[in-house]
DNA sequence: GACCTCTCGGCAAACGATTGCAAGGCCAAA
DNA sequence: TTTGGCCTTGCAATCGTTTGCCGAGAGGTC
């Protein structure tokens, strides 16, 4: 149990003194009122300042810190930005891809740095008004959505007559909230060119294009391919779970077809291409070329690594705090389009 | 944006009618007291079933709800659990392990459907009170922490004065806290029986182990094995991350070291140490048997497919947030050791 | 018609903080 | 000694709910 990597530094971690639950019991300690706690503790106000050290050292020595909860109601603000994750028809589903956890991690770290909490929800299916509701009972200052799947109605209602929302994916022209996304058309050209650069021509796209992400991935793809070879490229639809797109890869491969180059509309489909592949035989990247989208941690370590479109994750995370806070503290912004990268590895 | 899957149901999104921010602003509407709102949305107290319904209609009418930070702060609650992960001395280190996001998901959606809010955090290094000032903010009900890390100490000192603390780990005796973990000792035998039952003699255990749960693995690995061999086995040091787990594995192969059976930590490592084999001319698994640990969704569409210790997340998941539930109720609960699971698949 | 019993809903005090306003203390200048 | 000004600190209202207590009617019975 000796802690060795960044070990216990400023203060001793120790018991309270005595029971002391809110500022008024603290003043009654200290003799004074409770304004000059609240005074001494925020640190807003004039005060002496030996009265301050004097309050600090006594709120310490019993270990007292503010009610958050009751300064935030005080305030009139949470001190909290939701963070929504639309579509869970499956439980774990979209936090089972690592891009999706991969932004909760960098949006909880950039959060942090302003002072706010994460309050994380999964969206269930079914109700309308998950997002109004969420909203309305007030429990966050903002809202982040991760994606937008198929909820374009909602977000739409929503953004109209809620202003603190920003969205994370594809940028539509007038949509009443605001967005950071990739240019998920560009990062499918660039699939694209890159496949013929390898001189493949019989082509396969993996996505499930109901969201508007992938199907703006995909049209990107054949956009950039010439008439003869868009018109032969096979649509595949495919589910975001890495059991479904293994299966349905498998199922695909299995029924004899034999693509020269694939696109796979994230990461995690891309994998369980290569995967279902190597069970047929077919060996990636000899006699297929795979690419990605998303650029996840895992797509280095995999079996060849991975080709892919890269999304910069941490930026997009960053956008989607600045945005949110300019907004929240009443400033005019503007959607964000980041540009995807293509970064080339052993898969074709 | 036509809505496919799961559409629209119950009523439409509307905007409101005029600004209706408390239940004072209702009830001037309503020509009732505040009481009666409050009786009405809330379901508690008796009142009359058609005030009841008319209040509500009002309610919904102006898009009204409840506040509800007020209404935390009046109950002496919070409505929310904080969610911990330690030891993040490298930003998104710990979530870009899918099995932490995978804890997450499972937790979300398990306290969704106590009623509780998620507040997650990252904790930052170098602060040894970081536990103790979340829990002195009052802004959770209880914490769950996922991952002792090398935190012990720092779990043990709150542990003592706070009891709403569940822990996800190794399980100790006579610590002051809850934990919910799996039986690492046993996974570390399982893995160990495999490899020695796959005809393997030249073993090496991959993993971090300052943290007690790898220690543990490792332990439970070292234990199962004869004597001669265990005095063999080779103890590699790698971290976390995919990146530098990579990095470590690549050193080793290319440094000439061939062992035949390898015990990886973690599946992420397991998997790093696929993939720098491959880069090595180490065929998995005819020259070599990777056995990981976590089962983690990315095991199955790895190449070749992963053969793992598994642990059972979800059923964690649900024993974590059912201990500290009952232990805010009150009761009088033990901590849970659950049991892992070989699960063979291509790797060995 | 008087009295009792219910049922319904209003009053007001909390929950734990913040903050505008003003009172009191202190010091220096007159 | 008086007065004015500044610095420090206290008073009390407020944020939006919940809920114990109690009064006012309604309805029933004799």
């Amino acid at each position: 149990m000796n802690a060795k990597g960044p070990s216990p530094q400023k203060s001793e971690v120790r018991p309270p003194k005595a029971e002391v639950r809110s500022i008024a019991d603290l003043a009654r300690i200290a003799g004074v009122s409770v304004s000059t706690i609240s005074r001494a503790l925020t640190g807003k106000g004039t005060l002496n300042e030996k009265t301050r050290e004097r309050v600090r050292a006594l709120a310490d020595e019993h270990g007292f810190r503010l009610n958050v909860a009751a300064q935030n109601l005080r305030l009139g603000r949470t001190g909290a930005i939701g963070v929504l994750l639309p579509l869970g028809h499956d439980r774990g589903q979209h936090l089972s891809d690592p891009f999706f956890s991969a932004m909760l991690g960098h949006l909880a770290d950039e959060l942090a740095e302003h002072g706010y909490d994460l309050l994380m929800s999964r969206v269930l299916p079914g109700r309308a008004n998950w997002l109004d509701d969420f909203v309305r009972s007030g429990r966050t200052d903002g809202v982040i959505v991760i994606g937008q799947s198929n909820q374009g109605a909602v977000l739409d209602a929503v953004g109209r007559h809620y202003r603190n929302l920003v969205v994370w994916g594809a940028h539509g022209t007038d949509l009443p909230y605001l967005t950071v996304g990739t240019d998920n058309v560009a990062g499918g050209a660039l699939a694209a060119e890159h496949l013929l650069a390898r001189g493949r021509r019989r082509l396969a796209f993996f996505g499930n294009v109901e969201a508007p992400e992938f199907a703006a991935r995909e049209q990107g793809f054949l956009a950039a391919l010439p008439p003869d070879l868009r018109a032969q490229v096979e649509i595949v639809p495919i589910q975001l779970t890495p059991e479904s797109s293994f299966a349905a890869a498998s199922a695909y491969f299995a029924a004899g077809n034999r693509p020269d180059g694939v696109f796979a509309a994230s990461d995690i489909i891309g994998m369980s291409i290569v995967s279902a592949a190597a069970e047929q035989g077919i060996v990636v990247p000899e006699a297929m070329s795979v690419v990605g989208f998303d650029d996840i941690l895992l797509a280095r370590i995999a079996t060849p690594p991975l080709t892919t479109v890269r999304q910069d994750i941490a930026e997009g995370a960053r956008r989607l705090v600045a945005l949110l806070l300019q907004r929240i503290a009443g400033a005019d912004v503007a959607s964000v389009l980041l540009e995807p990268r293509l970064v080339e590895r052993g898969s074709s």
